[in-house]
DNA sequence: CTGTTAGCGCCTTCAA
DNA sequence: TTGAAGGCGCTAACAG
């Protein structure tokens, strides 16, 4: 009942289980095409599927990378999961996915599981925290990654290393340039808004959330602004809708107030708050850009066509992914020239460009 | 520089290979508490991570659960891989991720490259095709499904069974009734809307897409109206923006020709298509639910927040990837009590019910 | 309760 | 070029 192995099809094809091995998986040494056809036939006619379990013990290799998320669903990782899905077909290998819910505690959990599947590479995708609660966790899983590393994993984090994180070699970093971009985004905006900036961010200590705020605090004061207002809540659409429903209020409040007053322009930390801050005012009977302006930060593809369009600053995404996952492949894999050249090994995974995207939600026009 | 072995351990801690596998992994038996102390710290000391390719190949079981996706970006298939890592999670298993983009061929690799690891089930969540073109790819992926099956591979398959599939056992479809639900959609629109309707698909013989058409002009037919034309395009954004554009010039026509004339009801087979169809609109001037109505299939968490808010049909599809995951865990697997009533095995492998969820782009509403 | 003995299926030296 | 032998790391029968 259970599959066939290389020994049957080896005895049914008359040769040794070597012969066997060598023609029906890669090796230096061809045997006779006659042999080797008849190998194949048996294969064939026995429906022979190597068995890549004990190729691996065999080989200490598995052919597996690994992928971290916080979230499958949510479409930020999503879109790196297709990057790294892509690579990953590049390197003929297959992806294995952990979603943590974001917990340095569980992604330890994963990168472990990782290891005991002899992972090739693991990526981890979701933003780094160093949170209060979860230094120890963050120690547990700086510690897990630097075994696996120092048995030869590769590993590749997107945005910021591991809090403590020490990995000799086979340690990637893919640089985003989370701060700096949300810096231009407030420059862009800083230009026709004359009013005050409030931030929805994220929890304290997600560093995705924390850069993005510092960088637009930065860009607000290069533009001689006063420092915004800081909005904390999760980093979802439920924190998105919050926050917005707070301001909604304040907004409205000032309205009645009557008097003169200047719009308020919200940031949000990404595109998915930013949508349901954006609901939440709706939800008030306030419009955008009408009533307030409205930024995120990722540019969602899924969520182009939400109106009043988002300004937003566009990340690569799915080449995130890719990148992340190149760097953790051994060089020379399968590409045919081999660059002796190894000043590149030494840069970055790779530089990412992002870009600041205006749109419609912060539009002045009336 | 490798991962330390069970045999270390075991060295280090002065017991047999067998003993400190007992204690570090589930084993009936139970070694003497102070010896179990010595092996875990000598464990602990070691930073020992189990192989589980060679646990794999003892047990002959992966503890590995194969996914199958068009595409991982799309919010429909993230959504249920979302639940099917919770699923997964349940049985203390890890997802393997493949990507096919939708081609027959493509999912018979996938199926193949599972069965090479030996994962212990395969959910299939991609809609499944007749297309003349795939007819051949679809005889293989269903030779590879049946031997898989055969070798105690259990399988689901989301919606439609794959077309020529004849495995004996371990053989699951989660049935969704597309085509019910579609037809409800279709009486629920036919209430309020007198004018015709327009279908917009995807291309033939993909099940899904073919099965809400055929519903929902049965749907139309039960209120005794015309049937709708049908519009076929790529089963994406893309597709619906492109069907949109079509649209538009056509009810723009007959805008300018004056005289009196119904709105046309759009129905779009799924979400992303609707959101398509709707920027196209949009980009040509026309406003739903002003100029016509729309409605799409899914209801897709992301695009929730779109305004005019979509009508659509409700799935639930983070639960069909779980009742589907779930459909493959070999009974007993890890639930504390054990019914002995099999009635409930013989059912299909779980009921999916949806809902029609009207909302403002096919209000009647000027 | 513990240790010993065989494999799980494959790859890879080494001889032939 | 081919075959034989050993081992990858672990578990599952047996013995003791």
């Amino acid at each position: 009942m259970a599959a066939s192995t290389l020994t049957e099809v080896a005895r049914l094809a008359g040769v040794s289980p070597a012969t066997a091995s060598r023609v029906l998986n890669g090796s230096a040494r061809k045997p006779g095409p006659d042999i080797a056809e008849r190998v194949r036939q048996a294969a064939e006619s026995l429906g022979y599927v190597p068995n890549a379990q004990a190729q691996g013990l065999a080989k200490s290799s598995s052919g597996l990378i690994g992928l971290i998320v916080h979230d499958i669903a949510d479409p930020y990782f999503s879109a790196i999961a297709r990057g790294v899905q892509e690579a990953a077909r590049e390197q003929r290998k297959m992806v294995l996915l952990a979603t943590t819910g974001g917990g340095p505690a569980e992604e330890k959990e994963a990168v472990a599981a990782f290891a005991a599947r002899r992972a090739d590479s693991i990526v981890i995708a979701g933003s780094r925290s160093r949170r209060p609660g979860d230094t120890e966790g963050n120690a547990e899983l700086a510690a897990e990654l630097d075994r696996y590393c120092r048995n030869g994993g590769r590993v590749a984090v997107v945005g910021h290393p591991v809090v403590g994180a020490t990995a000799p070699e086979g340690y990637h970093v893919v640089q985003v340039p989370n701060q700096e971009l949300a810096g231009q985004l407030a420059t862009e905006l800083a230009k026709d808004w004359d009013g005050k900036f409030v931030i929805i961010g994220g929890p304290e200590g997600l560093f995705t959330s924390d850069d993005r705020i510092r960088g637009f605090q930065e860009g607000l004061e290069r533009a001689g602004r006063q420092p915004a207002e800081v909005l904390r809540n999760s980093f979802n659409r439920t924190g998105g809708f919050e926050a917005g429903l707070q301001l909604a209020a304040r907004i409205k409040a000032e309205q009645s107030e009557g008097g003169e007053h200047t719009k308020l322009c919200i940031f949000a930390v990404n595109d998915v708050m930013a949508i349901g801050a954006a609901a939440a005012l709706r939800a008030e009977g306030l419009r955008i850009p009408r009533d307030a302006a409205i930024a995120g930060f990722d540019d969602i593809e899924t969520l182009r066509d939400f109106r009043p369009a988002l300004s937003t600053v566009r990340l690569p995404l799915e080449e995130i992914g890719r990148i992340a996952t190149r760097a953790t492949g051994r060089p020379g894999g399968h590409s045919a020239d081999q660059d002796k050249d190894h000043d590149q090994e030494l840069e970055p995974a790779g530089t990412i460009r992002g870009e600041v995207t205006l749109r419609r939600s912060t539009e002045v026009a009336a």
